[in-house]
DNA sequence: CCAGATTTTCAGAAAGAGTTCAGGTTCGTG
DNA sequence: CACGAACCTGAACTCTTTCTGAAAATCTGG
């Protein structure tokens, strides 16, 4: 679940990135609105949080840009307490939370993942990677070939994980964690069935397997 | 098209307003019921969405105040999720259409789009999907093989909600919370056995299921 | 209060997803 | 090159979700 978080303060920053990983998101942080801009246009988030005190320019004008061009993703802004105009401009230019600082994370968790789910089927999310596309509203592969696929849960959630970040090593404990929870995990052999039809659908070499390390979704370059 | 939206919650009331102007209405926000009267009787407005629970009044006695005068823009109204009974007044209050909370934008400009066709003094409102056409003044399913069939209501809503967004998953509590309430939410498997008399009449194709997802009207592409 | 229409429930059948198993294959290392 | 560990593979098994037909309950208008 990937999210950008727009935010000045160095050292908040990096408190709510770590947290907001341990949450299950992967985190982009950027404090420039310039960048901000050009990263959420380019980039593929699920949401974003925003900061509105930049230093080279206003969180609100990241904000009207995005709107402007089709950046759709639901956005969170940060504001200072009780600057009631910031919020009501925020949501005027399209934001679809705010929150005062200061804050406690778990409260932006909790309205994040709000805004997610009120977002989802709004926003036609997509993963893509290579020839593959991952439509995750609907949970199905689409292959540059125009074939479709429809995914089971598990097969979904799995190939997500991959997809997520191409060319990066999942071992089998890590794609564990991220399917099942502590009390009921199966027996690992599962992952190694569900990397077999996953690769029966994107082929062979496309799923690669680190002999003692674990899995990775090969990086198109 | 000039719209009022009559919202006790100013967070909410701002996010959409900002969303209803994006999708082209010209909005007037109040929150105080003897406002609401007082704009309904005198501007010129082409639809209002009302949401029922107001500091200063019940937003029913407003509908009613204004189908008393001659207000006849076409009203949505807000309910509290699952207050059938709020649902039940208000449509005989005279309101056109109602939606539960937590709803989606999407769905709400869906609606009142919807409203707005029929109120602009076509005859038929219907909704068109592929080879399917559902008549909802009479509420009554057209296939394009010339028969037609008359729905009973909860068939009705139901296909109302499926045939409105094609090609999206509703989950089975999604439904459920369009068609009932909380206090009085059958079991899930009515959902089920209405899907299967609708399947009945559009054939068992035209309604996919989506194991572990949800069910949705194809798409026709 | 009755009769017909509508809605809801039930329970068994069917289908699908998730998991395990038993054996085969490949890899790396001594 | 032989061996064990890691991985692959296809099929079988289990469990959950969905389907289905019919019956029970509820509602509605007369």
């Amino acid at each position: 679940m990937r999210l950008l978080l727009v935010e000045d303060d160095r050292l908040l920053a990096e408190g709510l990135a770590s947290q907001l990983e341990k949450a299950g998101f992967s985190v982009d942080v950027t404090r420039s609105a310039n960048e901000a801009i050009i990263l959420g246009e380019q980039e593929d988030y699920k949401a974003g949080v925003l900061d509105l005190g930049l230093p080279d320019g206003n969180g609100l004008d990241v904000l009207r840009k995005w709107r402007s061009s089709k950046v759709i993703f639901p956005v969170l802004i940060l504001t200072a307490r009780g600057d009631w105009q910031d919020k009501v401009n925020g949501l005027k230019a399209g934001a679809d939370d705010y929150l005062a600082k200061p804050f406690q994370t778990e409260e932006l968790i909790a309205r994040l993942n709000a805004i997610l789910r009120r977002s989802e089927g709004r926003v036609h999310s997509t993963v893509k990677v290579g020839r593959f596309e991952l439509d995750e509203n609907r949970q199905r592969l689409i292959i540059e070939d125009g074939t479709e696929h429809s995914l089971t849960g598990t097969e979904f959630r799995l190939l997500r994980c991959l997809m997520g970040r191409p060319g990066h090593i999942f071992s089998k404990e890590q794609l564990m964690e991220q399917l099942y929870n502590l009390n009921e995990s199966p027996n690992e052999n599962t992952i190694e069935a569900y990397i077999r039809r996953l690769r029966k659908l994107v082929g062979p070499e496309t799923i690669a397997t680190k002999r003692g390390q674990g899995y990775l979704f090969n990086d198109p370059v």
